[in-house]
DNA sequence: TGCATATCTGCAAATATATGCAAATATGAT
DNA sequence: ATCATATTTGCATATATTTGCAGATATGCA
C-alpha cells in the first residue's frame, strides 16, 4: 500500500506546517493578499526574525512564494485557496465545548473576525 | 486581538494531531464508517498500542468518539465531513515538484485510492 | 565607501512528541 | 475461578520543535 503511505506523509507534513498559531495567523494573513515580513510582523505582533522564520517553513513546502523588491520580501500563498480551506476546519473545533449547529458555528466566525485588519 | 488569537491556537491543535502520517490514514479509515481498534490496526499495519495511543490523541479533542460493543471498542469520527475535507488539501501538496493542473491532482487522487480496501 | 534597513541563518536551552515494549484493565467464554 | 482477547496506560529513550537572541547577508541611500 505505497500510495497512500506516501500521500498521508506529504498530508502530515503540511499539517505539521501549519501546526503552530502563528503560522496559521500567518496564512490567514496572506489570504487577504501579499505582504511583506515587516508588515506581516507587525500585524501578528511578533519579532521579524520569528516571522521570519516561519516563512522559510512555509517555503520549504511551497505553501508560500515569494517576491524581491528591492529590500523587502513580498509573500503569498501559493494556493491562495488555503486560506479559506483552513476556515473551512472551524466546525471541527472546540470553543468552550463542540460546536452545535450554524449558530455557533457562525458565533466563532466572528470571533476570528472579531479584530480583522 | 484576542479573538483570532484563541481561534488560531485551536486551529493549530487539530492541525498538531493530524500532523502525523498514521493518523491522517485513521482518520481516512475512518471516513468509511466506523471500525474497532483491531480492524484498524490490522488496516494500517500497526501494533494495536500505537492505534490506541494515536485514537486517544484525536480524542482528546473530540475529533472521534467512541462506542463499546462487548469488549470492542469501535471509533467514528465526530464530523464525518473531516475525511473530505483533509483530501481537500491534495492541491496543496507536492509529490514529485508542485501539482499543476487537474490532470496531476487527478494523478494523486488516483495514487491516494491505488491500495483502497 | 559607509550607514541604515530588511531579512535570513545559526546556536543553545527548554519543551514536546514518537516509538517500542511491558504491564494493567476490562470483557467474555469455558 | 481461570483463561484468552481487546484495549489502554505507563515508562524510557530518541528525536524534533520552539523560543529568544546574536550575528550574518543583502539592498538602497548619502
Amino acid at each position: 500500500m505505497p500510495g497512500r503511505v506516501i500521500v498521508s506523509r506529504e498530508l502530515a507534513d503540511i499539517f505539521k506546517i501549519l501546526a503552530h498559531p502563528d503560522r496559521v495567523r500567518l496564512v490567514e494573513e496572506l489570504g487577504h493578499g501579499e505582504k511583506d515580513v515587516t508588515a506581516i510582523a507587525h500585524a501578528l505582533g511578533l519579532p521579524a526574525p520569528r516571522v521570519s522564520q516561519h516563512l522559510a517553513a512555509l517555503r520549504s513546502h511551497r505553501l508560500v512564494t515569494d517576491r524581491r523588491a528591492g529590500r523587502q520580501h513580498f509573500y503569498r500563498l501559493t494556493r491562495p485557496g488555503m486560506a479559506g480551506w483552513i476556515l473551512d476546519a472551524l466546525p471541527f473545533l472546540e470553543v468552550r465545548g463542540p460546536i452545535e449547529g450554524p449558530a455557533q458555528l457562525e458565533e466563532v466566525r466572528k470571533l476570528w473576525a472579531a479584530d480583522h485588519a
